[in-house]
DNA sequence: CTCAACTTTGAGTGTTCACTCTATATTGGA
DNA sequence: TCCAATATAGAGTGAACACTCAAAGTTGAG
């Protein structure tokens, strides 16, 4: 047997800890004291089952990255409503891993950094999918033209998330859709 | 006579070094020794001026935050298309400076903290100098629903804005003002 | 049951941070 | 010129940080 039931648990506990402190507080609030605090654990067991703090961080912010996709199976049938209230969808059931997505964006580090290729690259696939559906839904428009609608559109959501992340009682649905019919 | 002339030039020296600190490396790289190292100064000195550090960084970022504005007499005469250049002007003239702007509201120190809330002002304030102006366009517009557009828009505006700081060769300006176009 | 592999502990390291304190130097009005 | 107010130097403080390590405890296959 590789590995131990009990370590294999303490990681999990220790990825739990990173999210949730990620969500509350950001990159300022998971110091590793506060991770070994909140997952029960002393330094020495974190480093037993990672190399550094930051990876964990990245793989948390990782998984929040890779969650907000509306459709990872990309079976090219969906509309603009679909791909819309599936990243409000994600924003409403996954507040935690929300924030962290927006946190993430909006705090790389230095430029060509790896959260920030990952970012990006996760951001161009999601403007293909959105171009896609306008195209679907109109075939008059040019593939140029819906590339530039959906870098549009993308860019809404991403700023009423980033509004929705500063004030939870923002009504981040109404202006999302109301985005779409508009834009698209 | 108050203050001697030695302390008003230290105190400038200071400033700027804080500014071109925040500018080029962000607030990372804004440390007291930093600081200090560039304005030619011990510790001493500058506490002999300021409070604390986080006082010159809020003087700093807040002088950046009040060159957004395009009319800061607030005359009530300035277009959407005054608004959205003087927005885009300030994420390209003060790239970093807009980054720090924003991480700060995003990374919530404590709650209700005093950056968030102050950002949160700052937006409330935008939206209705974006509403007031579309209002002025369009006589029959509503408040409420010139509120809401302005809303929108801010939001296009911010995503778009961190996208092209993530990607600097992202064309800001071009989308912005169609943004503008389609959404006012 | 045994024992090697794995896990956990918790005190400890070294660094960096913002910030303080006291002695010394400079300023500028009278 | 005098001297109180102001400015500066620079060593020092304590807290927070990520991370280490040797010793003790636990697991589970054979």
């Amino acid at each position: 047997m590789a590995r131990y039931q009990a370590g294999i648990r303490t990681e999990a506990r220790i990825i739990d800890a990173t999210r949730s402190l990620l969500a509350e507080g950001g990159l300022e609030a998971a110091t590793l004291k506060a991770i070994c605090d909140r997952a029960g654990v002393k330094a020495g067991s974190f480093y037993n089952l990672f190399d550094s703090k930051e990876e964990v961080v990245i793989m948390v912010v990782r998984e929040a990255i890779d969650a907000i996709d509306p459709d990872p199976t990309g079976a090219g049938t969906d509309t603009i409503d679909d791909l819309v209230a599936a990243f409000v969808r994600f924003f409403e059931e996954e507040p935690e891993l929300a924030r962290i997505y927006v946190i993430a964006a909006v705090t790389t580090e230095s430029p060509g950094s790896g959260a920030r290729k990952r970012f990006l690259k996760h951001h161009k696939r999601r403007v293909e999918r959105f171009g896609d559906a306008m195209a679907r839904a109109d075939d008059t428009l040019t593939d140029e033209t819906a590339g530039m609608r959906a870098e549009l559109m993308l860019g809404a959501l991403d700023g009423l998330a980033f509004r929705w992340a500063l004030d939870p009682s923002f009504e981040f649905s109404k202006y999302a859709h109301e985005a779409a019919r508009r834009l698209c």
